[in-house]
DNA sequence: GCCGTATTGGATCGGTCGCGCAAAAACTCG
DNA sequence: CGAGTTTTTGCGCGACCGATCCAATACGGC
């Protein structure tokens, strides 16, 4: 009963996510957010409460849209690395995207906000620790039918790839190069 | 001529670098950094200029002050390794300090500002190139003495320890585990 | 000792911020 | 059709934002 909702929330939530990976928390206003949305400010604050609370959604939804992605590859089937190639290389997509994206929602939330807000720190690290542990059972998986070195057990050899993966979307936001970015990628497998 | 300046530029300069360190570009007010380095809204502005320049000043501040440090790490005598293996352990030390730091102003800077404001892009640029040929210079160096592989050419080499270097930060600031980082650098180095 | 000059502290500007209130609107159920 | 419930809409509140203005101040040069 009552009145129905005129908005989808799956589909606001979307709008809300992307604003917030575009703009960052503190630069984006709650009126930024009812523009992306076709919300009233009240219809926003009603259905999903403040504008931290919002932030918060976005970086749930981010998780359950494009972490998931990047979990997904790393357990298709083929070789290792080629999974963890794919995973670089969609890194590299989005970031040198066209126009420019913004790189990842989850890195830039733990620059802005993971030392001054709790929460957010939370729900960051619960998406670190999801790609990590995808990487490092990817990588066990590898080491057992001999395709992946034997030199460092697998939860060493996955904070390894990780370094050079968040660093690899670090030096993608800086310089677009996707030639060097590539090399990058197939240095570290080279090496795997 | 004129009244005399009660404040050292210096100074109120680092002080200000600390404030949008700490906080970051959005998430600091004018008053925050009057109150920071002492001085009066005034006085700021009229030495500095507004707001964006401040922090203007302040990434070439830092550029001054912790990149002289990084790219001083690689020149010093001694195995390259050793030079390499210094730049890493002084960022975790940086990264995991009590109380803890807000990791790289220039990665903090990249992933807030660097995709809106053109002249701080090119300032974070500066930082990085900088950085990269410092790395380069130092593997290059390595590889004429035969400490460092000449499976890559030094450039691609510096590029796969600047990714890892980068990266290590970026896990730095998620999870602060100092055994888990070092050895990221170790396994890094071994196949270097 | 007075004048020009640069800096200081304090007040204040228009604008925007996040957030909430009150009334109208649109549904379900009796 | 009317009562109850939820969302929408529009407006406005107090606070803070960045930036500027202005008078008071403190120096060097004459």
């Amino acid at each position: 009963m009552g009145r129905p909702r005129k908005f989808d929330e799956t589909r606001a939530l979307t709008a809300v996510m992307h604003t917030f990976w575009q703009r960052g928390y503190e630069a984006t206003s709650t009126r930024d957010l009812a523009e992306s949305t076709g919300m009233g400010l009240s219809s926003l604050s009603n259905a999903f409460g403040d504008k931290r609370q919002l932030y918060l959604r976005a970086l749930r939804r981010y998780y359950e849209t494009n972490t998931a992605v990047q979990t997904e590859l790393l357990r298709r089937p083929g070789p290792v690395k080629d999974r963890v190639r794919a995973l670089m290389t969609q890194a590299i997509d989005i970031d040198l995207a066209n126009p420019p994206s913004s790189g990842c929602l989850i890195m830039n939330a733990s620059m802005e906000m993971a030392n001054t807000d709790p929460e957010v720190a939370q729900e960051v690290r619960r998406h670190f620790t999801t790609v990590e542990e995808a990487v490092r059972s990817a990588l066990a998986e590898g080491q057992d039918s001999g395709e992946i070195t034997r030199d460092q057990d697998a939860g060493t050899l996955a904070h390894h790839v990780l370094s050079a993966y968040y660093g690899l979307r670090v030096l993608a936001r800086v310089r677009p190069d996707r030639t060097a970015l590539t090399n990058v990628v197939e240095t570290l497998l080279a090496k795997l």
